[in-house]
DNA sequence: TTAGGGTTATGC
DNA sequence: GCATAACCCTAA
């Protein structure tokens, strides 16, 4: 079993390498990690999810949330205010991420588009960022960005202007100069310092050395225990490596609302999990799966942090696009049941997949905003009205109920139901019910704050300023809660 | 879209 | 069995 500090050095070393985003996501995936990520591996991770935007280039609303995690990342660690080139690029960021629907608008597009934009980023994510702790990035660029935008809404002068402007380039730049600045604050890898302490030690140890890999990792682990019994080992970093990146305060308190742990577990589906004990049975992947609630934190890990959801290419992808968990398209639905984690569900790095990169809601300038053109969730999935039965999550519908061959329902076992309410004849009419979800806490202060801000009975609007964190609750859903919240007052 | 009553699941 | 939370249904 691979030391799991060896092998985020290793990650930190290919990730911070031209390596192909698809090998990350490999290494991401197969390596085991210590569990919770070091700030110093989180940041390497959203550093190198900054990089992939660039590389596409494609800057979005997870770009927006990378850089938020960043500068949550060094405020927990106690860095102070996070640097001009980071708040820059926020702006920037946000700025393109706005007036991209003003380039992109079709015929039938009347600027609503850009509208919901500048209300989802600028009304909704930037007010709330103004009044958080994370306030450091609102710059006073930031701020004249929004005067602007929302002088845009007005005035179609001003929205020519922006499409003028070629803020996409602006943004790129922007995010580059910090990715350089970041980089060189960050120094060299690990695995570089490491590297030339085994040359020292394999110089001085002399005879019988074969060069092999696993001789090499045997030294790294040699390395590691005489670093444990002698402490700092002559020629390694020192102790305060990890945090130093981040410019943590060594006596800083750990952090409770943004703890690693809360950072990076977003929970696996079940089903996921099953696929990767799957792969695990057929050898693909090592087989110490069985202490499914371990490994299952090592998946949520991994899939919050895959480096870039849109960069799956690589051998055998295809074969493995069924097969393997793909840590590009997670379905943020899947990821129930682990309500502690869940804090961090809205800082996720997996996305709902729309055209800009945000999650499907739609919001409107203005209280009471008109708030048209949420997606609702398909009929495939549920449908509010119809007769419900509870289907069993885990069983998979037989193809055809006259199956020639009755045994595979062993395999593919027809689902289960319960009759819940009046039976209709048509089967197709009956839709499972929602699974139970407990409210997670930060969903509960959400919607808290958010009733204290937009009062009560704004449900849709409310949903639509935090479409991430309220991404599986409709508006009823946050109206019942709230009669629930109220009732235990 | 929302309010309010009803139903179901869950924990004790 | 009861209390509560989560979810569903439907009228306005």
């Amino acid at each position: 079993m691979l030391d799991p500090r060896i092998t985020s050095w290793i990650l930190e070393f290919v990730l911070r390498q031209p390596a192909e985003d698809w090998m990350a996501n490999e290494l991401l995936f197969a390596l085991p990690l210590p569990s919770p990520l070091s700030p110093r591996l989180k940041k390497i991770l959203l550093l190198r999810r900054l990089s992939s935007d660039l590389s596409r280039p494609s800057l979005s609303a997870r770009t927006l949330l990378s850089l938020e995690l960043i500068e949550e990342l060094e405020r927990y660690a106690g860095a102070g205010a996070p640097s001009n080139s980071l708040a820059a690029a926020y702006a920037a960021v946000a700025v393109e991420c706005t007036t991209r629907f003003l380039r992109e608008r079709s015929d039938d597009d009347h600027g609503e588009d850009f509208f919901d934009a500048v209300n989802r980023i600028w009304n909704c994510r930037v007010a709330d960022l103004e009044r958080s702790e994370a306030a450091g990035l609102f710059s006073p660029a930031l701020r004249e960005a929004r005067r602007e935008m929302e002088e845009a809404i007005v005035n179609p002068v001003v929205r020519v202007g922006l499409t003028g402007r070629d803020t996409k380039k602006a943004a790129l730049d922007a995010v580059r100069v910090y990715l350089e600045e970041a980089e060189k604050e960050m120094g060299p890898p690990y695995l570089e310092h490491l590297a030339k302490a085994v040359c020292e030690e394999w110089m001085s140890s002399g005879t019988g050395r074969d060069g092999s890999v696993v001789e090499l990792y045997e030294m790294l682990r040699n390395l590691l225990a005489s670093q444990g019994e002698r402490g700092r080992y002559e020629g390694l970093p020192d102790d305060n490596y990890e945090d130093s990146v981040l410019g943590r305060d060594k006596d800083a308190p750990e952090q409770g609302g943004c703890s690693s742990d809360e950072f990076v577990h977003l929970p696996a589906s079940a089903s996921e999990v099953m696929k990767v004990k799957n792969l695990s049975q057929l050898g693909v992947l090592p087989a110490n799966l069985d202490n499914m609630e371990e490994n299952q934190n090592q998946m949520d890990l991994k899939l919050v942090f895959s480096v870039n959801e849109g960069a799956g290419k690589g051998p055998n992808n295809d074969d493995d696009a069924i097969a393997r968990p793909n840590l590009m398209n997670q379905d943020p639905s899947d990821l129930e049941h682990v309500e502690e984690n869940r804090e961090r569900a809205s800082l996720s790095f997996v996305d709902k997949g729309t055209k800009d990169g945000n999650p499907g809601t739609t919001t409107c300038v203005g209280d009471k905003r008109d708030c048209a053109g949420a997606p609702k969730p398909s009929l495939m999935d549920w449908n509010p009205t119809a007769r419900t039965f509870e289907w069993d999550e885990d069983s998979i519908e037989s193809p055809s109920e006259n199956s020639p061959d009755p045994s595979n329902k062993l395999h593919l076992p027809s689902a289960k139901r319960r009759e819940i309410s009046l039976p209709l004849e048509d089967n197709k009419t009956f839709v499972k019910r929602r699974r139970k979800k407990k409210w997670s806490s930060l969903e509960e202060e959400t919607l808290r704050k958010a009733v204290e801000r937009h009062g009560v009975g704004n449900w849709k609007f409310i949903k639509s300023c935090h479409p991430e964190i309220f991404k599986d609750r409709t508006e009823v859903d946050l109206k019942d809660k709230w009669r629930n919240m109220i009732r235990c007052i």
